[in-house]
DNA sequence: TTTTCCATGTAACTCGTTACATGATTTC
DNA sequence: GAAATCATGTAACGAGTTACATGGAAAA
């Protein structure tokens, strides 16, 4: 129900169509969230079927038909209620990338430390794009100034478990750290 | 492509039926992989057809047959390669818990700090419950270690969020922090 | 004896992605 | 005139979950 929920917030704060809904959550959330177009579009369906936002027709000289969403009192009611469950449970975050951690011992130590550089080259890019993301005001900032705190733990974490391994005394791994 | 590696590392090291493989999983990774029942069985199957495992029949008295699964010399190829790709690749985690934090603002502070407080309760348990994880051998460890700091790290996080709030004199959130 | 554990699977479904299709308009 | 942007959507697919179905064995 998240992408709901961030639909339903960001179409309260002012009435937006598919496309534009998309291009503000690419631009400015893309540090944090991913929703293709097509999901985008579909998703706005199933409010409006669901009767939480409804739509009015804007058009601009020849252009398709802009479909501008707007939240109904239910859609209101449901975002109310939707923002309070997110905010009061905890959701794990899930980590592809551990599965490959949990073999790491069965390449030869130098190749695991050359493909977690390759890693580590990832990661410190992700982060620099995210430090220099345009600040935003209000809570929208939060996501962002958490999205920093992440990367930065990670960027150290990893880097802490390559020098591990560059001093590998073929212990290092399960030493107590 | 996790799950599929993550089946063929632990069958490499010992032919398992898909009963005892998401039993494995769920006693020792639940902290950082969750992997249905149904799907075990899926995957397996599709592992097979793909000619990366192969089965062996086994049968106890008169229980239902165990389908024992094996590498192949194609799944243990494909298992090097996922391997190497998986840990030279960064791949973003996903918050789900931060659409809320985006629309924090919302609410009335004290409505917000009662709502973090549940959220932190469930952390708190999660961190707990990862702490009191049995220790492995091998790198298996690892993800248990990065699951540690990861939930270390999102709990002062968030304690200094709450905080943050407490002391709410209305520029707080967006304060140079 | 009833519940839990062992062991497997199928069918229906949801969610989201990919790739495709359309067509106007603005920018280079 | 070509390319990018604005604006919408559909069809087909894939991954994974839920709920259901089966049935023997062990434990309570």
């Amino acid at each position: 129900m998240e992408r709901e929920l961030l639909l339903l917030g960001l179409l309260r704060q002012e009435g937006m169509h598919g496309y534009q809904l998309h291009d503000f959550i690419e631009s400015f959330m893309q540090t944090c969230v991913d929703l293709k177009k097509s999901t985008a579009y579909y998703l706005l369906d199933k409010l409006a079927q669901a009767g939480l936002v409804d739509q009015t027709e804007e058009r601009e000289g020849n252009r398709p038909v802009r479909r501008v969403y707007h939240l109904t009192p239910a859609g209101e009611a449901m975002y109310q209620q939707l923002l309070r469950e997110n905010l009061s449970g905890y959701q794990p975050a899930r980590f592809a990338g551990n599965v490959g951690l949990t073999f790491l011992d069965d390449l030869p130590a130098g190749e695991a430390i050359y493909h977690l550089q390759q890693r580590r080259t990832q990661l410190a890019a992700a982060l620099s794009q995210a430090q220099q993301a345009p600040r935003h005001k209000g809570s929208l900032q939060l996501i962002i100034e958490h999205q920093i705190m992440h990367l930065q733990a990670e960027l150290t974490w990893l880097d802490s478990l390559v020098s591990r391994l560059e001093t590998s005394d073929h212990g290092a791994l399960t030493g107590s750290g």
